[in-house]
DNA sequence: CTCCAACTGAACTGACCAGTTTATATTGCC
DNA sequence: GGCAATATAAACTGGTCAGTTCAGTTGGAG
């Protein structure tokens, strides 16, 4: 399974490293996490810590990289092909939604802009696992509808991405600028609704339009 | 004038500080910023620059203050009251399109996310001076549309972020990981113009459908 | 019980950097 | 010309922090 990553040692204390560091990682960004604080939270001597990731940008970037998975595998979970497109598109809407609300994904935006200039790769990694990732999973349907006279989109890749966005609306700027706490619930059903009428409105086949 | 700001000292070197900070801020970033780079860049000594700003962080401030009145400005430049609402809103996406797109934006943009923790107040206050002001501006003129019976828009704050969430597709998210270098005019175009194409579909009236 | 690998804690090094100080130089105004 | 405000260069302080070292501890396999 991962015998194609590189050589890193394996040890009891391995696991409680990565998830040491992701909890400081995320508190704090790359700059502001401390060693010494993710080898305390990690309840693991420093010199162990180093054992295992030969220095704090790769336990960065190994912590980011976990994080991706994650959140490939919430994607995936957005699939529903029984549906009919209003409805399948409300769903996808409401998953989007929750998740740009989320404090969880905040810091790991807010850490890869942070460093994507110190570590480009890793922010490249970052966007084609997560946000390229949802977008090819939405695009793909989108095509396939398309195809079955449901919908009428042109451009897939580009209604894919519209669609993300609208999600965002009223919800991530002011999270991103902490100008709100995370919003109402019934704030995000609004959002996504909204989204989902708007695409509907210039994708979807006349009967569907309410 | 400007009696009203907090007392601060003013001599010949003054604009010269500014001006080198906002470059070595802009291309480093708060923490990646060293303040010799930034006396050196301004060419000025650091017990001068030492002599206008109390300390590093206020420096920063300073920066990024005047960074959102160029933003405000360049907003209020959108207002066409003559055109039609298609035609208004092209104008309008191109410009936001543009800006998403620009250098520039993108360092005041990733600096405010790097430092919106450290530094709440600065960050919300980009947002008051930034995307806020834009948005009003837009849902002011959405209001007055619907009222001409020219545009039927129903929430004018969340239609108006939907818009410029529009004008990101494709374009934003790929520049802020890196994934891609500036864009070329003629996607910014056709993003520019589907933002309107679906914008129009769910708000426009009948005859303003193409 | 013994051995060995993994782990520990604490001290240490070296680099970086914000902010200060000091003695000196430049500027421009009366 | 002389004074006062402003600017300068360079050295210094003190704190932080990544990464290293090492002498000692733990725990499981044989």
């Amino acid at each position: 399974m991962n015998v194609t990553r590189p050589v890193m040692r394996t040890g009891r204390k391995f696991a409680q490293v990565l998830e040491g560091a992701r909890d400081v990682f995320l508190a704090e960004g790359f700059e502001g996490a401390n060693v010494d604080d993710i080898a305390r939270v990690a309840g693991v001597s420093k010199a162990t810590l180093y054992s295992y990731f030969p220095d704090k940008r790769l336990l960065f970037m190994e912590v980011a990289r976990a994080e991706c998975l994650n959140q490939a595998e919430a994607a995936m979970k957005l699939v529903r092909p029984d549906l009919s497109p209003r409805d399948q598109l409300l769903g996808g809407a409401r998953q989007i939604v929750e998740f740009f609300n989320s404090p969880m994904s905040l810091s790991i935006f807010r850490m890869c802009v942070a460093e994507s200039e110190r570590f480009p790769e890793m922010a490249r990694e970052f966007y084609r696992n997560g946000p390229l990732m949802a977008r090819n999973l939405l695009s793909d349907y989108l095509k396939s509808a398309t195809e079955q006279g449901v919908l009428k989109v042109d451009n897939p890749e580009l209604a894919a991405e519209q669609f993300a966005e609208l999600c965002k609306a009223g919800i991530f700027m002011r999270r991103v600028f902490g100008v709100a706490e995370e919003q109402s619930p019934e704030w995000c059903e609004e959002v996504a609704q909204s989204a989902v009428e708007m695409f509907m409105a210039r994708y979807g086949v006349q009967q569907d339009a309410v």
